[in-house]
Parts: C-alpha cells; structure tokens; sequence
DNA sequence: TAGATTGTTAATCGATTAACAATC
DNA sequence: TAGATTGTTAATCGATTAACAATC
C-alpha cells in the first residue's frame, strides 16, 4: 500500500511542512505563558510578534490544522493552547524509558518539565554495575539485560537513549525490537530506526559548534541579519 | 555604520543563508569520522549520500567559503575538515564559563566531547550555598556573586546557562555586562541579548514535543514523507 | 453599522537541484 | 588522453509574505 510519496511531499509530515512543525512547539510554549497570565485573546499579528515571524505565516501555519480564530476577533489563547496541545501529543501521558543512566541520563529523569506535559519516565536501565540498582527520582536503575523483558510486560512509547555513542545504534536496535515506536538520542551520533520508528536527535556538540561559528563571524565584523 | 541589511540579507550571518550554517556542523561529524577511518578522499556525490543531501548542495555549500576540491578527484579529507574546522572556530580553544551547576550542569562540564574541540570551562557558579564549594571535573563551584570580578580577571566567550528559566535573564545579562560574546542556553526560555551578542538555545522540551508530534502524525497512519 | 481580523489565494523570495563548461 | 568531478550559472521548487474577500 502507498502513502503516496510524491516529490511535492518531500520533508512533510502528513502534509506538514518541517518547517511548520519546528515551530509548532513554540506557538505551545507562547500559548503557555499567555493562559499564566490570563491573557484571553490574541491576534495573528500580536502572536507573530511574540515569535518574530510574519502575522500571515501565522496563520498560514494554523490553518494547515483547522480554522481556530474569528474573524474580526483573533485567537482565543486557552482555545488555541489546547488544539495545540493535540497537535502535539501533549498532555495525553506518554511512557519512557530512559538507556544510560549516567550524569546526563540522571539530569533528565530529574527534569520535572517533561512529567508536567505528561512525558514521564517509567524506567531506567544501565549495564555498568555500579550504577544499577542506584535510585534515581524515585526509580531504581535496572539491568539493562533485563530491558526486553520489562518493555514486554510495561510498553512505552519512547526510549530516551543517554549512553555514549559506541553503545547508541545496538540500544535503539533493542529498544525498536521491543516495540517502541520513538527514540530520543542524546548520544553525540546518528542512530539508524526502520520507518516506522520516529527519531529525534539532539546533538549538543552541534548546538555548540553553531554558536562557535556565529561568534567567529561576529569577530569578523558583521553578524547576523536578521 | 551600516552593515547593510538589506532585504536579500535576512536570515544570513555574514551573507551565509542559516540552512548552510545549521549543516556545517553535520559536515564536520562526517569528515571527522572519515579521517578517523584513515578516508584520503571523497566525492561531493559520496559526501551527500552520507548527508542525506544532494551533491549539488555539497558543492554549493562549500563554494560559498572558498575552492576546497579539485576536478576530477573530489575533496582531500583532512585538508577539507581543517577548512570546516577553521569555519566553525574549532580547535582554538574557547573558554567558557557555566552558571547553575544543577546535574544538567555537572553533566555538561563532565562532558569531554567539547573540551576535545577546544571548548574549556574554566569556572562554574552556582548561588545555592549548598552547592558552592563542591567540586566538578576538578572545578570547585564559586558563588554567583564573584561571576563579575572573576571574569574581569579571566574573561572567557561563552556563558553557559543551565539555570531555572527564572533566572536565565538576569544571568544572560550579568554575563553580558561583564564582557561575555556567546549565550550557550539550556534554560526553558528564550533570553535577550545585545545585537553585539550570540545566542544559541538548546530547548529540550521543544525536542521532545517535535517527537511527540512525529509519533502522533505516525499513529494517525501515514508518516514522514522525506 | 464600522472596524478588525481571519482564512485563503496569489505573488515574492530564497533555497535546492540540475546542467555544464572548466580542468584535474 | 579519457574519465571524473569540481565550481558556478540557470531552472525549479517550496516557503514566506502580501493582498483581500468573507465575516465576526
């Protein structure tokens, strides 16, 4: 059966473009900070200048998932904020599990912003001895020989991968053969997932290596313009 | 002065569209990797398999900095990854200073993938009483209120802020008074900087929703299109 | 009603890809 | 030399922006 990959429907998600969906997740966060402050509407243009954008991309952007606004009146925020949320999965609690319970592995399972939009880690597992058995945020770090075993009985949606990067395609590998259907890769690689296993990697190093480069161009004498 | 913003400049560090930059460091990954397998050459055809990319856009991207290939045989890998090296201001060290010595941290001035690259932290505070005075990778933590005074004796570049988002802005701009030129952001929020600054922000939790949204798209049966 | 603002279609702009002369 | 592959110019494609009828 085709999902009909025609070259018009490259670097799309169902029809939406990429570009869209990096900025749907701050439209959420904009939204958030606006239902805080009990603001009750807001415009295409208002919003557009809350994330330097173009009033005209907004709501190009929002009309590729429904019609949200009024005319004449704009967006209602707690509305909006929640058709958002649906966009993106948020709220609906989504299990993980979590390969690689080191320093950056421990600072994530503490990170209580995820649990909050309903993102919780319901485990975790290492290989190094000493650190299994290590009580994390309430979780004790497990085997990682027992992961297959634990996913067949408790499924999760997301394997959140913090080993190092020698160890990163074998875990996904795992994680993949015991049914999770995203990994999140913190190691500093690319890891490879069949197509039905979405990925999202974040490569620290790279984050780094773009601020290098803006500082070298800002010696430079120019910068950035926009 | 002007420094010629025109229209056609938007989006572009020193005339380098953002989409080429954001590639530079994937290029850098590769060709590291290569000289690591002892590779002496490599095609733009090869290099844009590997990229995911097209080999016209190889050879784009690159004509923009200089002629670093050759007809007929392609690019030389060493001498190819020096120029990128150059490009992204690696390998010269950088000192950098860290705020909010939380575990995200302790894991990132752990991490030895930068310190490689010639990324240095040179100093961690911290205002938590408890904190100060421990040590990290051979760094005792300093109280927050020395950040100025030290850094007039040791000015670094790049500030790294792994504080609570409330009080990232007033740390960006402490850091920025005391003659910081790059905001390296792992603070849940966006910051403001001085046009003489760089930022760069690493959002966790927009990462995590991207893949949220990726898995929703999946469940609901049809996929990434690229 | 008059003013404001949406959702959508058309125009513009910029990034990607193709084509090819130059040349190793 | 013949084949391979670059660097660059032209063509295409897709994303952003402008314009405006619809309508609250």
């Amino acid at each position: 059966m085709s999902v009909g990959r025609g070259k018009g429907e490259r670097n799309r998600y169902n029809g939406i473009p990429l570009a869209v969906v990096k900025r749907l997740p701050s439209y959420q966060r904009l939204l958030s900070d606006l239902v805080a402050k009990e603001v009750e509407r807001i415009s295409s243009r208002e919003l557009a200048a809350k994330m330097k954008i173009n009033a005209s991309q907004v709501r190009q952007d929002l009309s590729l998932f429904g019609s949200f606004g009024q005319q004449g009146y704009g967006y209602r925020v707690s509305y909006l904020l929640d058709e958002i949320n649906k966009i993106l999965g948020i709220n609906t609690k989504t299990k993980m599990v979590l390969v690689g319970a080191g320093q950056l592995g421990r600072a994530i399972t503490n990170y209580s912003n995820f649990a909050k939009r309903g993102f919780i880690i319901e485990a975790l597992f290492d290989r190094d001895p000493e650190v299994i058995g290590k009580t994390v945020n309430g979780l004790s770090v497990k085997d990682l020989k027992e992961l297959g075993t634990y996913l067949k009985a408790a499924p999760a949606e997301i394997g959140i991968i913090c080993t190092p990067a020698s160890a990163a395609q074998e875990i996904t590998d795992q994680l993949v053969a015991s049914g999770i259907k995203g990994i999140w890769n913190f190691a500093p690689t690319v890891v490879k997932v069949p197509e039905t296993v979405c990925i999202e990697h974040v490569h620290l190093g790279e984050s780094l290596m773009i601020l290098s480069f803006q500082l070298k161009q800002k010696k430079a004498g120019l910068g950035m313009t926009k």
